[in-house]
RNA sequence: GGCCCGUUGGUCAAGAGGUUAAGACGACGCCCUUUCACGGCGUAAUCAUGGGUUCAAUUCCCGUACGGGUCACCA
């Protein structure tokens, strides 16, 4: 009987896959175990080309990479292109684009030019034929059988289903194509009825325990689902691709987002059903907003970030805003080892390469994406760098975003370096840039093609006291003076001028005068700058220089 | 609904069976100060809840609530 059985099979396998030859040996041989040091990980990022590329993404290949390069392992792109209906022209060549914006390093997978490295095809659709070796082989083993059920009697037995409340699917009894014959089947399949390919799962009662790397201990229940390995286009579905290439490439673990923690029991029964080993797990946390609730506005209510309602799921929002490559890798890093910014106390200068990323760290309850500590952060990692890296990034964005401003920043580049410098010298340095978008604006005064007043000269002092004050300032004003030396003379003005030297002494006698030397150095802030708050006055006359400096403060004399 | 995962301050979080329960962001206050920043100091938590195990639990176990995920020929 049984053996009647094999040989049904093997017919079985030669019906439904006439043109494959190869074996799964041969398949072994072809993609060798890789030779690489002991404890490398090779890692990967498997995105779908949908034409929007995720924080997720980016997320989940911070962890790839480093996992992988720091441990002397292999990091690859797969494009995971099976759902031919969601793929959107263009989006391989948005999403390699994207990655390399934001500095992530392949070392082999699919580039813009075609594939990089031995282990490849690296694009799933073009696997087909690899998979298919390992489908036969599943129906030569009785683990996998053509499917011809409709859409509609999918539908019909799962109302069925919900009504009887059982667990909705094809299995047992729903499976009506799991026992056709030899005969039954090659009747259909002339008559040109589309199948799917089915596993064959056992009906069980057993549980399964998956370590997660992140998680620990995983229970669930054993699969016992006949669900699709090969769609009726031939092409497989996520859980039989993840599992042949994840195999095949020699991936040591899969990092992917907690979304996939249900389908786990599949991909264990395939692993299982292959012989193979499985690769180290890695769930991840998803990605997750707070705001308001919708039906009480009082409360706040954590929830999964969406495409649509939140425009910093998408990586490209990053880019437009002007949000350094270098401040997401800084911040994500943060969300995703607690112990990420600790070092990164300790160590301020050291790159991120340096911190030794562990899995145990991870966080594993849904992270937040917080703007105002991404804000933080950036304004640490720019203030870090130094004038020179940081006109290059600035120009780099504004290139693309802000062609104005890239001109101006070409034309005055030695005066925009200096101005970068502006406040950084001491042990304090000032950390005013948060974005390149952000920078435009803030250093806008130093430009006269973009500076503006925004604040107002008179609510320091009257008219009168203007013109006095700038008479007298440039009357003395020497460009060569040093802070204190200019400093002196602005006070000498000051009390001249009936105004106060202490700010002090105006809190509290303020009828004794007509204002402090707070009023005296915003009118000059405000005349040099266009605004009251502003970076050092002395610094910046020096940046301007000596003409820009007289030409901006004659005209209130 | 079934099956999973989670729950420490406003937010992100560290942490161990017995601690003064770290740190960061945000808020507020004070200090520094010619503005704004920067920086310094300080303020704010009975670790969701009920029960159990224990000399002792926020830390271990069970239930409840709440949040999240998933139940496709999508990934």
């Amino acid at each position: 009987m049984k053996r009647i059985d094999m040989m049904d099979n093997n017919a079985l396998a030669k019906l439904l896959f006439p043109e494959v030859t190869l074996l799964p040996e041969d398949m072994e041989k072809k993609f060798p175990a890789r030779k690489l040091p002991e404890g490398a990980c090779v890692t990967r990022i498997g995105p779908s080309p949908t034409g929007f590329v995720h924080l997720g993404n980016l997320y989940n290949a911070i962890i790839g990479e480093r996992l992988a390069h720091q441990s002397q392992g292999v990091f690859y792109l797969r494009i995971e292109d099976t759902d031919n209906k969601r793929e959107v022209e263009g989006a391989v060549d948005t999403l390699i684009n994207a990655m390399a914006y934001f500095g992530v390093n392949f070392d082999e997978g699919a580039t813009a030019q075609g594939d990089n490295g031995e282990y490849g095809p690296y694009r799933q659709r073009q696997r087909k034929d690899i998979y298919h070796v390992f489908a036969k082989y599943l129906v030569e083993q009785g683990k996998a059988y053509p499917c011809f059920m409709t859409a509609e009697e999918l539908d019909a037995i799962r109302e069925e289903q919900m009504a009887n409340k059982e667990d909705p699917g094809v299995y047992g009894k729903y499976a009506k194509c799991r026992d056709m014959s030899l005969d039954e089947i090659k009747a259909a399949i002339d008559a040109g009825k589309p199948w799917v390919l089915r596993y064959k799962a056992d009906m069980n009662d057993e549980r399964i325990v998956v370590e997660d790397a992140v998680r620990g201990k995983i229970e669930m229940p054993r699969n016992f689902m006949d669900f699709v390995l090969l769609k009726s286009d031939g092409i497989p579905t996520y859980h039989f691709a993840h599992v042949v290439d994840d195999h095949l490439m020699r991936s040591t673990h899969v990092i992917r987002g907690e979304e996939w923690i249900s389908s786990l029991p599949m991909h264990v029964e395939l692993f299982t059903v292959l012989g193979w080993q499985q690769p180290i797990y890695c769930h991840t946390a998803t990605l997750m907003k707070i705001e308001p609730d919708e039906e009480d506005p009082s409360k706040l209510k954590k929830r999964k970030l969406s495409k649509r309602k939140d425009p910093e799921l998408a990586l490209a929002y990053y880019q437009q805003e002007g949000i350094s490559k270098d401040v997401v890798w800084e911040f994500l890093l943060t969300v995703l080892n607690s112990n990420y910014e600790e070092w990164r106390q300790a160590n301020p200068d050291a790159p991120y390469t340096d911190f030794p990323y562990s899995i145990e760290k991870m966080s594993i309850s849904g992270a937040l994406v917080d703007m105002d500590k991404l804000r933080d952060i950036a304004k640490d990692t720019i203030g870090r760098m130094d004038a020179q890296t940081v006109y290059e990034n600035w120009l780099g964005w504004c290139e693309e975003y802000n062609k104005d401003f890239a001109e101006l920043l070409t034309k005055y580049k030695d005066r925009t370096l200096a101005a970068l410098n502006v406040g950084k010298s001491g042990k304090k340095p000032r950390k005013d840039i948060e974005n390149w978008k952000q920078a435009c604006d803030f250093m806008s005064f130093y430009y006269d093609e973009t500076f503006k007043h925004e604040d107002n000269m008179d609510e320091q002092a009257d008219k009168e006291v203007q013109k006095q004050f700038f008479a007298k300032y440039l009357e003395s004003y020497d460009h060569a003076d040093d802070s204190s030396a200019w400093f002196d003379k602005v006070r000498k003005i000051t009390e001249e001028l009936g105004f106060a030297v202490k700010p002090k002494d105006f809190k509290k006698e303020p009828e004794k005068f007509k204002g402090s030397i707070v009023h005296i150095t915003n009118m000059l802030r405000i005349a040099l700058t266009g605004r009251a708050n502003a970076p050092d006055i002395h610094e910046v006359s020096h940046v301007l220089g000596e003409d820009m400096v007289r030409a901006r403060l004659s005209k209130w004399a």
